[in-house]
RNA sequence: GGAUGGGUUCCCGAGCGGCCAAAGGGAGCAGACUGUAAAUCUGCCGUCAACGACUUCGGUGGUUCGAAUCCACCCCCAUCCA
């Protein structure tokens, strides 16, 4: 029997990956399931890129303001299921679900069912946290000795990956590598979907000067009023959502750190470098097929393109 | 016109006779990535026929076995006095 079809639309941010979403599920009657770590949360708009009701054309779209940014134990493992419970609800309908995001870590989890139900323990996680900030070799040391494979894939200034490897040993008694390697066997047999996978990219230089108009834009946009409604609403600047690029700079202003123009300035870098490490990490995957917006006149030819391409699978 | 402080590799910025192609940071490039990932982390980063060679520290000329570091003059910049 076969699989079922899942199409998926990736690429750097402000590549126009919701624009060219609409446009390709208008096509082909898709319902958009976005994989955006951000554009989860309720209240994060602006600065989210999250495309507007209008922008979203009538188009469903999932997996927007599905959580509030207060959510102590959302995670990449709670996005999965509810994002996997869209999916079904989507085929339910006799839809194809298109994914779109620039999270990668999100679309890799959604796409491997399996993955992530390692498990985990906010106690173990923080006493761990703490060790390791008086003594970080002593914590890798003891990785080394409990899981001698992920210490020696991990580096031992990577707090956070040796943080959680060592307590996915300390909770369950079983090795993070352990954990992954049954992950990659069953994944095998498991691939639930078929997927077509394309990519959004345009040349470095394009893509950097339009990365600072889009900040320059979300400004316009009123992006300071949003942070400043959501400090007023209780969203404290140490909240994980509010340390994403944007949020975090403008935090940093209205806290009397920065200037105005610095905080812009530094935002539009951040996003530039964040761009970049989303380039690496859809780079890997070579099933990925990349269309190069700059030559390309309008996104309706990419759509078409892409659409092409579904139905000569 | 005078006084003082400066001009260092793409940028900021240390160095102030040898251990200096020159700390550190930023940018840039490449990479990793399995529980809040827009996070976290790593590598490269003057040039080359590259375990060695060559060219750099405002300019020119000196001192010295040896200079980014000392001296002279010159050119810029900043501040202050006129």
């Amino acid at each position: 029997m076969s699989k079922p079809v899942l199409l998926c639309l990736v690429g750097p941010t402000a590549c126009h990956k919701s624009e060219a979403a609409v446009r390709l599920a208008k096509r082909l009657g898709c319902e958009i399931v976005s994989c955006d770590s951000v554009a989860v949360y309720r209240d994060f708009d602006i600065g989210a890129a999250k495309p507007t009701s209008e922008e979203r054309q009538g188009i469903a779209h999932h997996m927007l303001d599905c959580v509030s940014a207060h959510e102590t134990d959302f995670s990449v493992s709670a996005f999965q299921s509810m994002a996997r419970e869209a999916i079904d609800g989507i085929f339910a309908r006799g839809a194809l679900p298109l994914l779109v995001g620039g999270s990668g870590l999100y679309v890799d989890a959604v796409l491997s069912p399996l993955a992530f139900a390692t498990p985990s323990d906010p106690m173990i996680r923080a006493r761990l946290a703490k060790e390791y900030e008086k003594d970080a070799g002593a914590v890798f040391k003891r990785l080394r000795e409990a899981d001698p494979a992920s210490a020696e894939r991990l580096h031992p200034n990577d707090a956070k990956r040796v943080i959680r490897a060592l307590e996915v040993f300390l909770c369950s008694g079983r090795t993070l590598s352990d954990w992954s390697r049954s992950f990659i066997e069953t994944q095998r047999e498991n691939q639930a979907y078929q997927v077509i996978k394309f990519g959004l990219f345009l040349p470095r230089p394009l893509l950097y000067a339009r990365i600072e108009a889009r900040v320059d834009a979300m400004m316009a946009r009123g992006f300071l009023d949003e942070v400043r409604d959501l400090r007023a609403k209780g969203y404290s600047p140490a909240l994980p959502a509010m340390r994403a690029i944007g949020y975090e700079q403008l935090n940093r202003h209205l806290d009397g750190h920065c200037t105005i123009d610095e905080a812009v300035a530094e935002i539009k870098q951040a996003t530039r470098n964040f761009a970049k490490r989303q380039l690496t990490w859809f780079r890997r995957d070579p099933k990925l097929r990349w269309f190069d917006l700059s030559q390309y006149t309008d996104l309706n030819e990419v759509a078409g393109e892409m659409e092409r391409i579904y139905y000569e699978r």
